[in-house]
DNA sequence: AATAATAAAAATTTTGAAATTCCTTCCCTT
DNA sequence: AAGGGAAGGAATTTCAAAATTTTTATTATT
């Protein structure tokens, strides 16, 4: 997620225990778990090898990611209540705070991490409540997957970036508290559609 | 899938590898690879176990397959060609020739793997020019969940059921063929919904 | 020169056992 | 009797090495 390996780059277990301080054989369990959440792919008896990016599969992911989101997001507005809200609009100024800050920051490289988690919740937080724990999970990975085929592209985080991203985080939450199904679906759909030819 | 391990069944590696001839390790990286399907659970340092079933997975896991399906279904009427329709209409064909075969005969439950992988067959063609490889691999491991929940449902395998599966499954080809993304969308769920409320 | 066959090297998988962690039972204290 | 804690047993995880398979390099054949 951070590109600290190359996509495509294999992933041999043997190279990796004495940097990690373990065997190969827990190398390898781990990188089984790993493939679990999409970021490594395995194949039987060729090993692992970090998933490869491509505007393909960039593609992919912002379509699946945006399928799921507008359903959970659907779902959690005919379902969600007060608890719902006040998770929905607290996770949503954190991240909005954070936002601010880093675009009126020069460096905002730094806070990457913290509003990279941040943005997770919001967006986990936004289809919390549409009863579907399989729905959710599989948000989960297919949200790693999305920071994981982004992280690489070099993308300008100015300001008028940051300003752009507030003012869709911003749709998303007024649509959602709204009820209104449709303009959700828009909004989300409008915060990702850059990823889709990228 | 075929219900020999009991739903919530604790998995130990050590009790399986006199019944599988090789070492609990193996059974262990096996177990690992399985929970990326979703047949079983894994969580740090307390194991394996089959994944539970009940009422509200069951639903979950229908309403998931079918919102999949749908999307998958529509996205390969837009972009399938001849192709797709021909690899369509030869595998309903194989389907519904066991279909009527199993309606008829007084022993189905011979069958029963036979139909299970046409029927997954034709339901992944249906899907299959959807032109993501993420909603694909996602719909294979949800259908055989799908199936894992299912199969301890004692239902009724008689003449009436296939004639009614029989009857959904053309009228799931018909509506694709006919591109008919509103009908398709109301054939899958019509063939799926007797799953949500079992 | 291109293809096929062979041999060596490297990587993956499996193994059996040691180390660690978790769970149950029993005993003690309150 | 209830709760807490130690001891023992069972299960999980890790390890280092052996066995297998794949990949690469070399040689032979067409």
């Amino acid at each position: 997620m951070t590109a600290v390996f190359e996509p495509g780059a294999k992933m041999k277990p043997a190279e990796f225990q004495q940097e990690y301080g373990c065997s190969a054989n827990t190398v390898r369990d781990v990188l089984l778990r790993l493939s679990k959440v999409g970021l490594v792919e395995f194949e039987m008896q060729r090993g692992f090898r970090v998933t490869q990016t491509s505007r393909e599969r960039r593609r992919d992911v912002t379509q699946f990611r945006i399928l799921l989101e507008q359903e959970g997001a659907t779902q959690s507005m005919v379902r969600g209540g007060l608890p719902w809200e006040a998770a929905l609009t607290a996770t949503h100024h954190k991240l909005s705070h954070i936002e601010t800050k880093m675009a009126r920051d020069a460096q905002p490289k730094t806070y990457v991490g913290l509003w990279s988690d941040a943005e997770y919740e919001f967006h986990e937080t936004l289809i919390s409540a549409c009863g579907s724990p399989l729905l959710m999970e599989t948000y989960a990975n297919i949200y790693v997957q999305f920071r994981q085929q982004m992280v690489s592209q070099a993308r300008d985080f100015g300001e008028d970036y940051f300003r752009a991203i507030i003012a869709e985080h911003q749709a998303i939450l007024d649509a959602a508290l709204a009820r209104d199904a449709e303009a959700c679906r828009t909004a989300i759909y409008d915060h990702l559609k850059r990823n889709l030819q990228v």
